[in-house]
DNA sequence: TAGTAATAGTTGCGAATGCAACTATTACAC
DNA sequence: GTGTAATAGTTGCATTCGCAACTATTACTA
């Protein structure tokens, strides 16, 4: 208990808050932030899906979700098309604008997941992510059984 | 394409979120909050430090730092001495209150940790400490030589 | 010693985020 | 069908956080 550098949870704040301000830096140019980015790159993989179904996939509340996609929207960097299904949700797509600056983002991401993993052999890298991933799926269901008493 | 369910980068960020939201719902009873515990807890370790020893340390910066220690002073769980050999910096030290409250914290920091790496083997736990450890000190050296040169 | 650097801390600003309350639409009872 | 519950999205509020400009003190240097 005496040292403390080891802390999963301190390590995480620590590469969570370096990561978005790197992203920020580096994409700085344009008029994007860090708090925008994954909408693109997500997007650009599931084009035509509601705000919902992005909040849901990234796990991210709707509310910042519906903050994002409008910046976004204003930026002219994808559109919403209601979508006549279901008139409350909208299906979103990137426009050309949006298609055109997402690589640029992708490779800064994928830099800036190198230099982190700097020293770190690919064995090590796969066992990382696995876990991560591990980890973040029970962060989730511990959430979802909360709270919420009439489901789950 | 690529799956991207296994970036770092995406997981880091779903855990650092939950993680804060946890322990806000944990420790809400107290006035303390997701951003000032990890003060305490460090100060449990480190009494007598000075603000910038802290945010060093932490990897937090000086402004939020000032902010938490702050909201801390004034709900009583710590006070500051200016420090008579040098007197810019303050030497912090737990109050009572303060000191009491540290142990049921840092419970639920551990029930965190717990339960987010359910299913996860001592070995397994044991690499993503280290490997995690190894990518926020590379996130940090990054950092730093970004603004000590005056390109870019 | 005077003048400049650097350092400790504060504060204001803006971005990112979650939550809760709200509207509008849809789904499901009955 | 009518009424209620669930769902998609919006908005306001509060918190966390970094950055930059600022003050006060200390350190360094010429």
């Amino acid at each position: 208990m005496s040292n403390d550098e080891a802390s999963i949870r301190r390590n995480i704040s620590t590469l969570y808050r370096y990561g978005q301000a790197y992203i920020a830096r580096r994409i700085e140019s344009t008029n994007i932030g860090s708090g925008q980015y994954i909408f693109l790159t997500t997007l650009y993989r599931m084009g035509g899906v509601s705000q919902e179904e992005l909040s849901c996939y990234l796990q991210i509340d709707k509310g910042t979700t519906a903050k994002a996609i409008k910046k976004l929207e204003a930026g002219g960097y994808l559109v919403r098309e209601i979508d006549l299904k279901d008139k409350r949700a909208y299906k979103i797509f990137l426009t050309q604008k949006g298609l055109d600056l997402v690589p640029t983002i992708q490779a800064e991401v994928e830099q800036w997941e190198k230099l982190i993993t700097s020293g770190i052999s690919d064995e090590e890298k796969k066992c990382i992510e696995r876990i991560l991933h591990k980890m973040a799926h029970n962060a989730h269901n511990l959430n979802k059984s909360r709270g919420v008493s009439t489901r789950e």
